[in-house]
DNA sequence: GATTGTTAAATTGTTAACAATTTAATTGAC
DNA sequence: GTCAATTAAATTGTTAACAATTTAACAATC
C-alpha cells in the first residue's frame, strides 16, 4: 500500500486536496461532507479525514456541528468579505515588507519558479490549479516573513477566494503577479505594495 | 463514567481548558504537549486530546510537527503583535458597528451579565478567569454580528494576550469594558468603537 | 573523550471496533 | 390522510490496539 516513505502526512495531503476542491467549487454551499466517504476516496480510515476536516473548520471553509459533521461554509457576505479583505492586505504588506530586505537570491529564484507554474496553469485555464500557484506564490513571502501567522493568512485567503474569485481572469492574474514579483525581485518595497493591493481585492 | 448527558463534547471542554491553561500561562514557552500524558489529566482517550491540539494549533498558539508533536507556540514578535492587533480591531469594529443596530433587549441583558462576571473576576484578581470573561464578552457580539469569522476573530485575540496581556490592570480593565458596554446599550455605535479601540492595543 | 552505530523506550500516526447520537423510515392511532 | 411514536439505518464520537517514527541510552570504534 506504501510505495515508500511519504513526505507528508495522510493528514495535510487530504487537508490540500479538499480544501482545492473547495477553491474551486467543486462541492455545493452547506453540502455536508461524510467522512466515511472520503475516507473510501482517500483510501484511509476516517481517522486523519477527521483531522482534515477539523483543520479546514479551523480555516472557517467548513462548518462543524457537534454530532451533525461538517459542512461547506456557507460563504461570507460581500461585507465580510471586505474585511477579510482588509486583514490580508494589512497582514501581506506587513510580510512584504519584512521580506523584501531579507530575501535572498534563492528566494527569487523560487518565486520565479512559482510565478512560471502560475502562468502555466493560467495558460491551460485551469481554475484549481490557478488558485493552488496563486495561493503557492503569496504564501512564500508570507512564510518567509512570518510563520507565526502563515496559517492565519491562509484562512483568510482561501475564504476570500471562496466567496468570489478574480481569478478566472487568468491574463489579468498574470499580469498582476508578474508585477508584483518584479518589484520584489528589483527589491521596490513601494511598487511591491502597491500592486499587492491591485491585486488582492 | 459519564454522570449525564455532556453539553459541550470531549474536544470542546478540552480545547477550552488548555487554551486558558496557555493564556494565563501555566505552560513554558516550546515546552512539548503530550498527548497520552492530557488524555490521563483529562480522564479521555489520545482522540478528544489530539482533536484539541489540532484545534489550538490552528488558532496558532500551539506549533505542530509531524511526527514529533505539538509544543506551545513561540511568541509573536512585537511587530507581528501590532499586526495581529490591527486585524482584530478592524475585524472586532465592524462586527460592533453591525451588532449595535440589530441587538435585542436579551442581548443587552446577556451583555451586561459577562460584564459582571468580568467585573468578579477582576475583583478576586484571578487572571485565568479575567481572560476568560474578558473574551467571552467581546465574543457576544462577534458571534451575534459575525458568526462566520468568529474562529478567526478568536485565534487573533487568543494571541494578543498570550504575547503581552493588558488584563493584569485589573481596574483599568473594569473601567474599559463598563464604558464598552454603557456604550452598547446606549446604541452610540461611535461611542463603543472608540473605547474599543482603547481597549483593544 | 568524541563520534558513530545499534538497540530500547517513548511518542506520534493510523486503524478498526464499539458507543452514542442523529436522521430516516415505518408503524399505529385518530 | 396527518401526526406522533417507534424502530432501523446512517453518521459521528470515543476508545484501545497496533504500526511507524522519533528520541534516548548505550556500546563500540577510533
Amino acid at each position: 500500500m506504501k510505495p515508500f516513505p511519504r513526505r507528508q502526512s495522510y493528514r495535510d495531503s487530504i487537508t490540500n486536496v479538499i480544501r482545492r476542491d473547495l477553491m474551486s467549487g467543486k462541492f455545493k454551499c452547506d453540502e455536508p461532507m461524510r467522512e466515511q466517504k472520503l475516507a473510501t476516496r482517500f483510501g484511509t480510515s476516517r481517522g486523519p479525514v477527521r483531522d482534515a476536516l477539523m483543520q479546514l473548520t479551523q480555516e472557517g471553509v467548513l462548518e462543524y456541528q457537534p454530532n451533525k459533521g461538517v459542512r461547506v461554509s456557507s460563504l461570507l457576505t460581500d461585507e465580510e468579505r471586505d474585511v477579510v479583505v482588509a486583514m490580508r492586505l494589512e497582514l501581506e504588506k506587513y510580510c512584504m515588507k519584512k521580506f523584501i530586505p531579507i530575501a535572498l537570491e534563492e528566494d527569487f529564484e523560487n518565486i520565479s519558479v512559482l510565478l512560471e507554474r502560475l502562468k502555466n496553469a493560467c495558460e491551460v485555464a485551469s481554475l484549481p490549479e490557478v488558485a493552488e500557484s496563486d495561493l503557492a506564490l503569496h504564501r512564500y513571502w508570507v512564510a518567509q516573513a512570518s510563520p507565526h501567522l502563515e496559517s492565519t493568512w491562509l484562512g483568510l485567503s482561501v475564504r476570500m477566494i471562496m466567496k468570489y474569485s478574480r481569478l478566472e481572469n487568468y491574463d489579468q492574474a498574470i499580469d498582476e503577479h508578474t508585477r508584483i514579483v518584479e518589484a520584489v525581485i528589483g527589491r521596490d518595497i513601494d511598487k511591491a505594495i502597491y500592486y499587492l493591493g491591485e491585486n488582492i481585492l
